[in-house]
DNA sequence: AATACACGTAACCCGTCTTGTTACAGAAAG
DNA sequence: CTTTCTGTAACAAGACGGGTTACGTGTATT
């Protein structure tokens, strides 16, 4: 396990989830994603409090989306998966005494700070309804030439 | 251990060498930086392979630089270290079959690899005696208040 | 020569975090 | 009341940075 991978997962699953015509079991929703039913329901629980998923119990149960891929932007999902740490580096001490570290540590979180406002705001301009419709693009496009 | 601090230890480093007289030992510097000895032999290693810093064994020896701060990048020092990654988020796996999976990657690949030649592109611009401007700076601002 | 000092490196453990897995309780449909 | 679902808790696995011990090697001092 290197990279977390969960805000990958729930966009991928968001757009099958659009084009599924009846409820997704987390059953079926594992295989899709290569993985298992309880990480399903375990990562989906955001997007559930967030009202962007409907889960129902019981038979014939199952997730379907509660909102329009247009109203979910990338950054939705990823405030919605916890915001999980975006950067690998980073300053080694939150509150250091030594200047020397301080004025390292500055420099360091400034570029971070400016490349993290970029991600996120690219995050925040791309919906998810934006990567069907690449996908749309590219399956047209397969099957044109197959 | 949460976030990756070798870049930033490595910085503080090379700037309190440069104050520093005379050679210091691993031992030294571990206590700088508030870690041990053998750590710093290890991540320094790096910095000695680019011929940043030059180490002596033996009675009397230790560490020095071997090239002026001016000369050195925040680039560089990432390099040095063996360039590890940047991001903590990113696809699930390598080459997905789904095309779903691959439109929803590529969108991510592509705002994470913005971002990645922004924060590169800012530590090439920087140099570790920027850092140790701004250090100076700061030190005068706060003896002068004192 | 002997000793003390300091780097070089391998080996191992620990803490943290994502992911996978098992287990079990609750709810809904047949 | 059994089957089919979700909802969680609990725990193991794997990866990785960092801390620690141990031991080898080179160099100056005595």
């Amino acid at each position: 396990m290197r990279r977390d991978s969960r805000l990958s997962r729930m966009l991928h699953v968001l757009i099958h989830m659009d084009r599924h015509y009846k409820r997704a079991t987390s059953d079926t929703i594992a295989q899709m994603l290569g993985t298992n039913a309880v990480v399903v329901r375990r990562t989906m629980a955001g997007l559930r409090k967030q009202g962007y998923v409907h889960s129902e119990q019981g038979h014939g149960g199952g997730w379907e989306l509660a909102r329009a891929l247009t109203d979910i932007s990338l950054f939705d999902v990823y405030q919605a998966i916890g915001a999980p740490p975006l950067f690998a580096i980073g300053p080694s001490v939150e509150q250091p005494e030594c200047l020397v570290e301080q004025a390292v540590d500055a420099r360091l979180n400034d570029a971070l700070q400016e490349a993290e406002t970029l991600l996120l705001e690219r995050f925040r301009s791309v919906t998810v309804a934006d990567i069907a419709q690449d996908f749309d693009a590219c399956f047209a496009e397969h099957t044109h030439h197959a």
